[in-house]
DNA sequence: TATACGATCACCT
DNA sequence: GGTGATCGTATAC
């Protein structure tokens, strides 16, 4: 299995957030790896997108937007939730891919153990452990300590080549939660998914 | 300094 | 189907 390099993050964002679906992205913690399956992305792209966070020009918070391909952009959201994306494109040009669910493939007890926020309560059906990008984030243990951190150094949190998903089994559509958005950047198709798959957020 | 709100989720009816 | 939680950030005063 090979780390995914910063050339695969330095292009087109459409062509990265359809690429990433079928690579894992693979956390690790006290050497211990917790690992998925990207089943669902979105693109974030540039400043005539008025839903994307660098659409407003530069701030401390999206600064990272502007930069290199491959580092991560994480950030709070509603208070409570941290959000995972990857910056795309050349440096300069602000742009990323939200990471929206992963399918669980290693470390599925340690994201029972994040996800259950006390003890004695019933544990989190797997099915509900990633299928969200509030969801995948808390599993994997992903906070602001992770944000602005360089993904092609194999540590921490990075991507490998997973499956390559035909082009028969991915679906777009709108993205989610961005009514705040223009019309024509509401319903541009940039949100994409695994056809099927039970793991894609509702 | 004050205020409004969001790239969500869990829980309720 | 609806709503409250909860706080960093942006914007206004």
């Amino acid at each position: 299995m090979t780390i995914l390099k910063r050339d695969f993050f330095a292009r087109s964002t459409l062509t990265v957030a359809r690429e990433l679906l079928g690579q894992h992205l693979v956390r690790e913690i006290d050497g211990q790896r917790i690992s998925g399956k990207i089943v669902e992305t979105e693109a974030y792209i540039g400043l005539e997108d008025s839903a994307c966070h660098a659409s407003k020009g530069l701030t401390p918070r999206n600064e990272v937007m502007f930069g290199l391909a491959a580092y991560t952009y994480v950030y709070l959201i509603y208070g409570m939730y941290h959000m995972l994306n990857f910056i795309t494109e050349q440096e300069g040009f602000p742009a990323a891919v939200l990471i929206r669910a992963i399918e669980p493939l290693e470390g599925v007890e340690t994201m029972q153990s994040y996800r259950r926020r006390r003890a004695n309560r019933p544990a989190v059906k797997h099915i509900n452990l990633t299928n969200g990008p509030g969801k995948l984030t808390q599993a994997l243990g992903v906070n602001q300590r992770l944000n602005k951190w360089d993904t092609t150094t194999g540590q921490r949190l990075w991507l490998e080549t997973g499956e390559t998903i035909p082009d028969a089994t991915v679906v777009t559509g709108p993205r989610i939660g961005i009514d705040y958005a223009a019309s024509q950047d509401r319903i541009a198709p940039w949100r994409f998914w695994v056809k099927g798959n039970r793991f894609v957020s509702k």
